[in-house]
DNA sequence: AATGAATGAGTTTTCATTCAT
DNA sequence: TATGAATGAAAACTCATTCAT
């Protein structure tokens, strides 16, 4: 404990990680700055030290968490795969994102509610996606050429609706789960999910000359 | 005179529709009683008069939230069309309800943040959607035995899905717009991606006959 | 005390009375509106429901304040007079009320100590002061025709003069009395000082040939 | 690294004359610690170190501003002038020191706004103003016997007016300035403020028979 | 001598809610 | 039914000051 003080590094770390908590918990309007300063064993003060103001905090803790997901996108190297595994790849990754980063969906649903004025406000956040547009984009032609994807198919429509699949399982699994009386936070139904996820993208995409072949296989 | 005392009904209603308006637009945490109030032109008090508290506000605007879209989906009579489209008048009501209710997404948002604790309450909620899994599945069936839609479909999958892609497009439009410096909020977009989310959909069931067939035609 | 409640004008007016003592005696950054509710008998939440914030409380005491003297002197009627009775009324009134209305003296230390940035947001005052200029124009005009004044005098910096001599001994009647161990708030010494005044000016504006005149006579 | 290791004294003098800038721009209550650490370009906590308190920080300012102007009253030597001239530099001495150290005039404020009770502690600043009141009264005699000054005027009355002409201008110059739309703070201005004052001082003091011969004069 | 980290006590401000009519 | 006045509780935020090195 002793150590874990009077190190600034670790203390900013802290609120952020606090933050990042009850932030994804209460969502903005409904989080205490002096909860979160709590959450983090220092006190409120240090918040406005290292953040500046509520709004500070709260945005930092939203550049963390893109940033993280960013770094890991950046970590999944598609480019050298054959396109049918690259997408595969992609969509796995965002599933899997998101079942293990439920406080990234509060935060982004929360910044929506207010018009995305923190993402609005930061270059960084809305500097990094293009390349990630780009990288959809390559895959889908070279596999549009290679005869195995569809020729009309939008980039970005596609990564929203890869995000989509998933996301809104994940953000709404307590009204879903209530409405249709089954436990979706169980992990066969979100193993099942998966599955599901995958098989639609894949097949949304696949030409229509591939699933013939598919058919003639079968 | 005759103008200034309105009757208690119309009151009660400025302020549920002021209510979801700002609910939709703040959450409950955000939302201010007195910009409720103002909203419907009426004076703050008024909401504890006809409601009791700002929560009993809140649970009057879920309720009616919910009861205006179960109204909507029973008026919805797919049963007697051919498979294919029964599910594209069902891909398309559901974007199209999203589309036109952006409070009702909010008001889910919220709902899921707290753990859908009215939701569950509500027996009435959890009783009215068996039958459109059951009519899902139905029409599943139908299209797998006359060869359209492929076999291996989970109704309440495909629910979700369907429900998903609109709604990830119009709960996240904020962000959205902002990360990929679009805005999605324009009518040109809004309906482009009704056409991808329809095709997208319609892709994802077709069976690879159907798409052989379709390939052989083209 | 029942009485005194639940009347706006009566509330309002209380907490202009206690911002004014308030802000006099400690300065508008050593004022806690607390205290000044405390003082006007009312809770402090009424300050920003009837003000807004602490700084438009402080607007309006000055606002009252300026206007309080503009009434009084336009209360004086100079513009029938004799020009040297009118010269000496107008000295006379800006010593008393000086004298009446130290918290007048304050207040305007302290918005002079912050670039007068209340003053300046004010149309209102800015607005009120060129007649009084366009008075002491016209006064020494017809006093310099008349051959009792000299003719090359300004009329701003004979009101700035004018004001200057009571001003400064009221601001700093402390220091004055701690460094000449003289009670300058005794009223044998203000009645003492008044008199200098009233002939400080009227010697400083008397023409030469009116001094002349007078020398003769004596 | 001999410039990073500044000597004890470099550091207080720093530290002192950014307290006199800040005290004197906002008052004691309105200055912080940090921004008169930061003008200084030095770490808060020096302030601590080396005057004990913001109160200790700001009584050293206090008596170094008084220290100061006694210093400068000192050398004016006017025992050897004529009458007419000595008071003439006395007027011109207090104008251009206030003009020139806007921030004793602030910290005057300060001060009376509370009592004066750093003043009155301190025997030094009592005992220092009784030689000045002295001098003008022997230049007041002078003057009266040779025939250029009135007889009637009181040397306290008569220092007390000095300081209020240019006091009151300078102190008040932000006020003034919005509430007449000029700036007083221009060159110009100043310089005819100046003049007004020591014409306005010279003719309130001018005997009638000195004013008589100015007429034949003319 | 000097500094970055941390804090307790307060200050302004907000807001749901009740009072009185 | 409707409303203007008033308030208690709690929120965000500030600031002089101390701690540890």
């Amino acid at each position: 404990m002793g150590e874990r003080r009077r190190d600034a590094k670790t203390s900013r770390q802290a609120l952020l990680a606090a933050g990042r908590a009850v932030f994804a918990a209460k969502g903005f309007a409904g989080s205490r700055v002096e909860a979160i300063a709590r959450r983090a064993g220092l006190n409120k003060q240090l918040v406005y030290h290292y953040f500046g103001s509520k709004d500070g905090l709260y945005q930092a803790v939203l550049e963390q968490a893109y940033a993280d997901i960013r770094a890991r996108e950046q970590a999944l190297v598609l480019a050298d795969l054959p396109p049918e595994l690259a997408l595969r790849e992609l969509v796995l990754f965002s599933f899997d994102y998101l079942r293990d980063h439920p406080h990234f969906i509060a935060l982004l649903n929360d910044e929506n509610l207010c018009g995305a004025q923190h993402v609005r406000r930061s270059r960084e956040l809305t500097d990094m996606h293009a390349p990630l547009i780009a990288l959809i984009d390559r895959t889908l032609r070279a596999g549009a050429a290679g005869g195995c994807f569809r020729h009309d198919i939008d980039p970005l429509q596609l990564y929203i609706s890869i995000a989509a699949l998933p996301y809104f399982y994940f953000s709404n699994t307590a009204t879903l789960s209530a409405i249709f009386r089954r436990d979706l936070r169980a992990p066969a139904e979100i193993a099942a999910r998966r599955r599901h996820v995958l098989e639609f993208v894949m097949a949304a995409v696949r030409s229509e000359r591939q699933a013939a072949v598919q058919e003639r296989a079968a």
